[in-house]
RNA sequence: GCGAGAGUGGCGAAACUGGUAGACGCGCUAGACUUAGGAUCUAGUGUCCGUAGGACGUGGGGGUUCGAGUCCCUUCUCUCGCACCA
């Protein structure tokens, strides 16, 4: 047995598992199946780094150990190839985005098999590839049929730098998710996906499923659903109507002015001549301010009155209308009734603008007048008509009912999430199937006429006119309907778009008569294991969860969570900070894996710290690494030079021990992605089998048990090291994959010991360690423990007050 | 500002329902084998004082308990998320 030699095992189990086409899952027995997927990836020029590995390598290593443990494992890897990248590639050195593409996604995959993991090739997908980005078109003509994909004119985010809009979701504080530049607000037409219509179910559904609490908190949080009323606020002298949306209903006779959103649709029409040059003016200053600007809540509150009035139906109050730009167009109706008393925002814009306070909630129906500050807390309705006495709380409902009865309002619940913009300006994505005639307006594209493809000849110029445009032959063609001349819709779909249905596509990659195979989906699907980032939590994850539960809805598939279980990886830092492109600090493994191998590479990162935790790389471990890896392998060589040939029994009880329980810990961590401490155990009983082998002469080791241990040792490893794995698992005489194998169990009884050693401890201080038999009962634990020379002088001469004895772990004296 | 998580040796980190803090590893020290070793093996390694043996130790302060890294209160620091949502 020479020395590991990682480079040649690497190739040969890479091409071994290639041509045996050992990971070729076998879908049509979905029979313990297990679904087990990471987020797909960007092919962009760049190599893969240690992000990418820390992300896969651990996952593959959980698929590995649950294939061991007898699960049909399906793992499958894939490109989310379209995006803005290749585009703007394009743009600068003038390589087509297919070809860049291509390119990228050729060197990837030998990246990727670098890492040894138990990828399905013959499931790859590529979402910018004309079979799949069809089906991708087809869930856009769903989605249409079925009024959930419209159009409409709107104020939208705009990145000036992507030259694109942006969905709300992909702004993050006022800049661009992507880019950081900062994001513009303009008034476009695009298209919609209508989520909002699935905002309850998509909150319901996060309590079935097993994921992050902090990112279904995040979900929660995004979709923002809020319990209130509409209140109708009739004109003074006018026809028109305010509706605002309050959650307290319960304040409305606090009202003291009303607030329109700057861009609240009424203003115009109801301001008053002599207010029109301050009205414009402080529009017009609305219009500067960025997002965040506008929405900080350091910002002190600006406003002015319109001139109007308007009446509250409850109490016949004429209240003044303000226009402020605390209140946002685009949440609940965009006006807000204002209740100084009770809101803390409106509280300080009626003390910036001297504008009356008034109380009508009080702690204990005892007037406090004039208020400090806001009274937000539940309480007392005072000065409210007929329901002055009654507790707040209930007081909610008792006034929604109320409003009912008179027509002038009703209950109704606000969502924070808004339908989800899916037009982009730009080249590289897929087509929006559209057609728009003269005569017959937007017309989708029949079925059968997709893919409509992306066409070759386009300019790209990066001006934030779609590309598409450019090429007057693609864009001019004949109207479904009439057959006269018709436009094709130039703006292509967000790449969130593809991904929100590659999952199911994994099962059936090249069918290509429907996206997916009803039946083989239904029995593969959900996703059992969700592998990804946690900065997808309300994009990614949002949408995918959308498309399924639209899916469901129609009755094309069973299920209506795509993913079950979900478990993010932790961000990999360089010196503190996150590594990127754009900083210059990422980390190439390059150097690592040539040097070291891939398995010990990847083993590294997992011993590093907790998956989910990330951490600040540093290789300085790297070489401990290394030599355990060789001194594991050295095990085997010294077992292979000097064979064991005795039968002794006693040593190896102890070794036996330390297996059995590495095994156990190993599993249970395993299960949880505990790749760290799983390790450790692997270590303690190499450690352990060093010891014996060292400690106990060749001809007296017994043989059998420590063959049994050597096989243990392999699968143990094995999900880890999987190239090393196979290696030893061949050399040491087994035919097949060490991957058919299965995983070793582990027996309880062979964790105990014939006598403990336990802690004893005087007042809580440990002070000595005494040896019992196994299971001891109080009695004969305390005697011995007062038997102990070190505890005797603790005791000597003092009152034993109570005895604490805890089975097989330890026994305290409270003495005094 | 609100919410969540974290803070443990020189370093990366362990510690299940409160029960011997620091598993496993890096680094370091000593020894062995060596022409040599940045290889390997063995032993040691929280801090302080010491001869046995002690004292102190999980960001700080307080509390509950026979016993607290773990539970409670308070405070500091960091990370993440949300941030005028009516």
């Amino acid at each position: 047995m020479a020395d590991l030699n990682f480079k040649s095992i690497e190739k040969k189990w890479q091409k071994i598992w290639d041509e045996q086409g050992l990971y070729k899952t076998n879908l049509t027995n979905a029979e313990k199946k297990l679904y087990c997927l990471v987020m797909f990836l960007y092919p962009s020029g760049d190599r893969l780094h240690i992000g990418h590995w820390w992300n896969y390598g651990p996952t593959d290593t959980w698929a590995r150990f649950k294939r061991m443990q007898g699960f049909n494992v399906f793992e499958p890897m894939g490109y989310d190839a379209f995006g803005l990248p290749a585009e703007n590639y394009a743009i600068k050195v003038g390589v087509h985005p297919a070809i860049s593409t291509a390119q990228n996604i050729s060197n990837i995959r030998e990246q990727l098999k670098a890492l040894g993991a138990m990828y399905d090739w013959d499931n790859e997908i590529n979402t910018s590839s004309p079979e799949y980005y069809k089906w991708t078109q087809w869930f856009f003509l769903l989605l249409y049929k079925n009024k959930l994909a419209y159009r409409k004119k709107a104020p939208v985010n705009w990145c000036p730098s992507c030259a694109t809009v942006l969905a709300n979701e992909q702004v993050v504080d006022g800049s661009c998710e992507r880019c950081d530049s900062e994001v513009s607000q303009k008034d476009l037409e695009q298209w919609f996906f209508k989520i909002t219509d699935y905002a309850d179910k998509l909150l319901e559904g996060l309590d079935r499923i097993d994921w992050p609490e902090k990112t279904k908190s995040m979900q929660r949080n995004w979709i923002g659903r809020s319990e209130g009323a509409l209140v109708k606020f009739q004109i003074d002298g006018g026809d028109d109507v305010i509706e605002v949306f309050t959650t307290r209903p319960d304040t409305l006779w606090g009202v003291t002015y009303m607030v329109l959103a700057p861009e609240h649709p009424l203003v115009s029409e109801l301001t008053q001549p002599e207010h029109k040059v301050a009205v414009e003016t402080y529009i017009k200053q609305t219009r500067k301010l960025t997002e965040i600007d506008r929405t900080s809540t350091e910002k002190e509150k600006t406003g002015v009155f319109i001139g109007s009035y308007c009446v509250n139906p409850v109490n016949g109050e004429k209240v003044p209308v303000w226009i402020a730009d605390y209140v946002l167009g685009s949440y609940g109706t965009g006006a807000v009734m204002a209740v100084p008393g009770h809101d803390t925002r409106d509280f300080a814009f009626a003390t910036q603008y001297q504008l009356p306070i008034r109380e009508v909630i009080s702690l204990d129906g005892q007037s406090r007048i004039p208020l400090k500050e806001a009274y937000t807390e539940p309480g007392t309705m005072i000065n409210s008509g007929p329901f002055t006495g009654e507790p707040s709380k209930p007081g909610i409902s008792k006034v929604i009912a109320f409003l009912e009865e008179k027509g002038w309002g009703g209950s109704k619940v606000t969502y924070k999430l808004r339908d989800w913009l899916i037009s982009r300006q730009r080249y590289w994505g897929a087509p929006i199937p559209m057609i728009y005639c003269d005569k017959c307006g937007a017309v989708p594209v029949p079925e059968d006429q997709l893919p409509v493809k992306l066409p070759e000849e386009v300019e790209f110029s990066g001006s934030g006119e779609s590309p598409l445009k450019t090429n007057s032959d693609w864009v001019n063609t004949p109207c479904p309907e009439c057959g006269g001349a018709g436009r094709r819709e130039v703006d292509t779909m967000d790449t969130f778009v593809c991904s929100s249905w590659y999952y199911l596509r994994f099962p059936n990659p090249n069918l290509d008569d429907a996206p997916f195979n009803k039946d083989l989906i239904d029995q593969w699907l959900p996703v059992d294991q969700y592998v990804g980032g946690a900065e997808h939590a309300v994009m990614h994850l949002l949408y995918a969860r959308f498309f399924t539960k639209v899916l469901n809805d129609l009755g094309y598939i069973k299920f209506d969570e795509p993913f079950s279980r979900l478990m993010h990886q932790g961000v990999i830092t360089n010196s503190g900070v996150k590594m990127s492109k754009s900083k210059g600090n990422v980390i190439n493994p390059d150097t690592y894996i040539r040097d070291y191998g891939s398995d010990i590479f990847r083993m590294y990162l997992m011993f590093m710290g907790a998956y989910t935790e990330g951490g600040d790389w540093s290789d300085d471990g790297i070489h401990g690494m290394n030599r355990f890896v060789n001194r594991f392998w050295r095990l085997f060589e010294m077992m292979e030079e000097n064979q064991p040939i005795g039968n002794e029994t006693k040593a190896i009880q102890d070794v036996e021990r330390v297996r059995h329980n590495s095994v156990k810990m190993l599993t249970h961590d395993l299960d949880r992605f505990q790749f760290n401490t799983s390790i450790s155990r692997i270590m303690e009983l190499v450690n352990a089998m060093y010891l014996y082998i060292q400690n106990v002469p060749a001809d007296q080791q017994n043989r059998e048990i420590l063959n049994e241990i050597r096989d243990t040792l392999i699968q143990l490893i094995s999900p880890f090291t999987p190239h090393l794995g196979e290696e030893l698992w061949e050399r040491t005489g087994h035919s097949g994959s060490v991957f058919n194998a299965s995983w070793p169990e582990w027996d309880e009884d062979k964790l105990k010991t014939d006598t403990i050693t336990l802690a004893v401890q005087v007042n809580g201080k440990l002070r000595s360690n005494i040896e019992v038999d196994l299971d001891s009962e109080q009695s004969i634990v305390e005697a011995a423990a007062l038997a102990d020379h070190k505890i005797k002088k603790y005791v000597e001469g003092k009152q034993i007050l109570r005895v604490i004895v805890v089975k097989n772990k330890l026994v305290n004296l409270v003495v005094q």
